[in-house]
DNA sequence: CGGGAAAAGTTGCAGGCGCAACTAAAAGCG
DNA sequence: CGCTTTTAGTTGCGCCTGCAACTTTTCCCG
């Protein structure tokens, strides 16, 4: 129990969620040190360049790539003046729309991501997954999968209701 | 797969992995919007909070309750002068020890409490517990328990590693 | 067409956090 | 005892990030 307070919460996704949230912390934390000891920028730079990598084309709008980076567009916008800096990315102006910016990864972009991927990697391995057997990392990314999925549309509902509250 | 390189790290590991770090961050951003927006104070603040009141007494060292609270002893410091601002705790310093520095929770910080509850519990239920049935949540605990308690020995490890780097 | 609304990015600002350096107190040891 | 080392906590500084306000461009609709 949380707090002594009646709980329409059942005890034992709290305690779930307890374990979920001091776990993902720590292996972060855990992450973040281990490419720092390495010299390396921090899963922030990852997460956006390797969603450029993805993307077709290895461009995305750089309001896209907030979401998929998971920052604001503030964030995204210093994130990818610091990218661009290092030469990692290039900002493209959009010839169809001229309020539209595209960020595309470059080749130093793309070696950028060979040098991360191998510390993230074994922080991953390190601090995840050699506590999960191969049947409970299955049934682990299942379960998450579905949180994961639908908190898809809450993120866009909170763009939303930002916009309802405009109204 | 994450980056095309030898994976030394299955495939059903690192999909575990990808699912488990958008889940969080979306909940974790979910329910720090939902806070802000009831005027409460972040989870930061309720971390630190709860953990004193678990803690016998209600009171815990600085160094215990930032480890607690998943911070550094710096920014547990800063945290402690906006809750003492704010009466929430109290700091008293040990008799026995000079050094020392005790945070005390108060009755306010447990009526603090009481306010963030039932916002941070309903973000739980809707975003994570919502999504999972008796059985799922009950073997999701067991697993992701597994990777947070081994995590703790490697908490510990950073220290002694930056012990080592002294001597 | 033309003017207001909406959309995409950027910037000012402030808050939160960690690292390294610092201060104060206690412990170890010759 | 007195000096060095260690420990606990705080502070200077800089980085990262989000919110709100702003600029520019496009869309919508009369």
């Amino acid at each position: 129990m949380v707090f002594p307070m009646k709980p329409n919460l059942p005890e034992t996704h709290l305690e779930a969620w307890r374990r979920y949230y001091v776990s993902f912390w720590r292996i972060f934390a855990a992450i973040e040190a281990d490419l720092q000891a390495a010299g390396l920028p921090s899963l922030s730079w990852y997460d956006a360049l390797y969603e450029l990598y993805l993307a077709p084309g290895r461009h995305l709008r750089m309001s896209e790539l907030a979401r998929s980076a998971l920052l604001s567009r503030s964030g995204l916008t210093r994130l990818v003046d610091k990218l661009e800096k290092e030469k990692l990315i290039e900002r493209k102006s959009c010839p169809k729309d001229g309020r539209v910016q595209h960020a595309v990864l470059t080749e130093q972009g793309v070696e950028m991501l060979r040098k991360i991927w191998p510390v993230y990697r074994a922080g991953i391995a390190k601090y995840f997954a050699a506590h999960l057997n191969e049947k409970e990392a299955r049934e682990f990314a299942r379960t998450i999968g579905k949180v994961a999925t639908a908190m898809e549309p809450v993120c866009q509902k909170a763009v939303e209701a930002e916009a309802a509250k405009q109204a």
